[in-house]
DNA sequence: TTGTATGCGTTATCAC
DNA sequence: GTGATAACGCATACAA
């Protein structure tokens, strides 16, 4: 049992409470709650004394005990695994200023922190999880499934058949294609693509589209997959790849922007190629920081906005809709990191 | 008032809760809160029953309710402006591991959406609210300061006197000198500081250092303040201050990396300067990509992880607990932006 | 060891 | 328009 704390008395390390600002105003609880409830039924002037002791006494509604009512929160969890990336910090910065805007909140899980305890989100009772990276485990899937919450996967693989998922997916295959086609059309000879081992079925997609494309021109692609989503995969590939030789590879795919940024770095500094005359190099997703002077990297460009978008529908979608999937489409975007087209 | 729902049935867009469990279990609701609080008394046999039931029907405890019962949540407000900055994002990152492995969750706030909702994070009973960028607002301190949240400023200009605010403040003004002493020691004759027109303290404190410094060396600053902390901001500087003539700027120290590269980029490939033998560049920070070998930026560097400590400590101080005052050391780094020192 | 009763801060329902 | 009262899901003091 707490003893009730003077309405002016310095804070004693507890929230403001809606008694404690019925208190100051002279009203009833339900007096201040209606207050700070659109379209409730209050004088004027009740309401004007109320908000002005809620002003003094720095009182917020308590939307945690308002969640209790209504069973449902504006939480969004949002699970990434390296923030770092230029590409996912994007989409963050993106996705939180529209979650912000439709006065939703996001709860941020790092899954790179060891044991996916992923299943935590649902302790804060958050109305939707949206995947940035990872793939879904079943765990996680089951339990927003039997507590109806819904999940937004973003490029994640697809869940297992019968699991209710949202998908936004850019469209992988047609990205890998383009990126075969124009590394074929530079006239490269002798390709290989840069898959980090995580193996995440989007990655995974547009290495597959971009081989099978290959094939179809005749040309041999050498497949290197090993490390993470990183900078350093794409430096370390670049070693192991682009050994000297008559046949040396000319041109690379990474399938991440990041990755093509360390194999585009590590071949033009560090072994002294040039970039795109020896050695043509192309990426996916359209980070920032791959228009920079610095790099001048030529991509797939997944567009941002499209994304959040797709996103922002389905997180605002009710508990009980049907699963959506949205494909957002994906263009070339020139910069020079590949050679021109030969005529 | 909702039906009972089959312990078994399809999810009905509400989440599971004790009492469901404690009916599938054959106990009371009591006996199932305390199978789930460390340290409480269980029979080992009623506790493997409900935590089977639990399991079986994708049951987690509701630590929002939970909250409300002990006032106090282990949620964390962390405010940012641009998650896309290489270095917030490296902060962010670092943070979320942390936070997650102190089992708090990380409410993350966007202050570049507009209007300054923060005072938003405490509906949500944030123990703790950290801000990575952007001043606190008045309101924000009244407000955290009468419902005993802490606040937690990293490299925040001071807050005004009186206000209870933890402080994890990298050595601006050190910082400062070192990238003037390292300028002079290259021969620079004519340089410049670029600061983001935003004018945080950190910042601010850092350009004044390094004008102070340069100043007993007798060596003239321009002073060049506009724009957002960004990229761009160093591309419009670069502009600007690097006209040709025959007292050009010789030597710019931008108060962030991401402005640093800004400067870098635009001189290397749109002006056509040789770095460093034409200009010499240094930045602030040390963001990941400011080592990526196509940039090589000479930077101060904040070490991340011991900001990231020092910012968990006042996180996890006891909400009476006196505010604390930390500093981090920062350290010079070479990389190759700045001239080898004349001897 | 177990269940009952109470309180946490809120909203919704109900008399007045 | 207003105030009492009953939920909401949980933890806990208390009784059994």
């Amino acid at each position: 049992m707490r003893p009730p704390r003077p309405p002016l008395g310095p804070p004693r390390g507890r929230f403001v409470s809606a008694a404690d600002v019925a208190r100051l105003a002279g009203v009833s609880r339900s007096a201040v709650s209606r207050a700070f409830t659109p379209g409730a039924q209050v004088s004027e002037q009740a309401r004007a004394r109320i908000l002005e002791a809620a002003e003094e006494l720095g009182y917020r509604v308590n939307r945690l005990a308002r969640t209790l009512h209504q069973d449902r929160s504006d939480l969004v969890g949002v699970v990434g695994g390296n923030f770092s990336n230029p590409y996912i910090s994007a989409q963050l910065d993106a996705l939180s200023r529209a979650l912000h805007a439709r006065r939703l909140q996001c709860l941020l899980m790092n899954s790179a922190s060891g044991g996916d305890d992923l299943g935590r989100l649902l302790d804060y009772r958050v109305r939707t999880v949206v995947l940035l990276s990872g793939a879904a485990p079943d765990t996680l899937i089951r339990l927003c499934a039997q507590n109806g919450a819904r999940m937004v996967l973003i490029n994640r693989p697809r869940p297992p058949e019968g699991a209710r998922a949202d998908l936004v997916l850019a469209d992988s295959a047609h990205g890998g294609r383009l990126a075969a086609d124009r590394l074929a059309r530079a006239g490269c000879q002798n390709v290989a693509v840069v898959i980090s081992g995580s193996r995440t079925s989007a990655k995974l997609d547009r290495a597959e589209a971009f081989c099978s494309e290959m094939a179809l021109h005749g040309i041999p692609v050498t497949r290197w997959a090993d490390g993470p989503n990183s900078y350093e995969t794409g430096v370390e590939a670049a070693r192991a790849l682009l050994i000297p030789g008559d046949r040396r590879v000319d041109g690379i795919f990474g399938v991440t922007d990041e990755i093509a940024l360390g194999v585009l770095n590590t071949a033009r500094f560090e072994l002294g190629l040039r970039v795109p005359e020896d050695l043509s190099v192309i990426g996916f997703d359209d980070a920032p920081i791959s228009g920079w002077s610095s790099h001048g990297l030529t991509t797939i460009r997944q567009p941002l906005e499209a994304l959040t978008r797709a996103t922002m529908e389905a997180i605002t979608l009710p508990p009980e809709a049907e699963p959506v999937l949205c494909a957002v489409p994906v263009q070339l975007v020139e910069r020079g990191s590949v050679r021109a087209p030969i005529t």
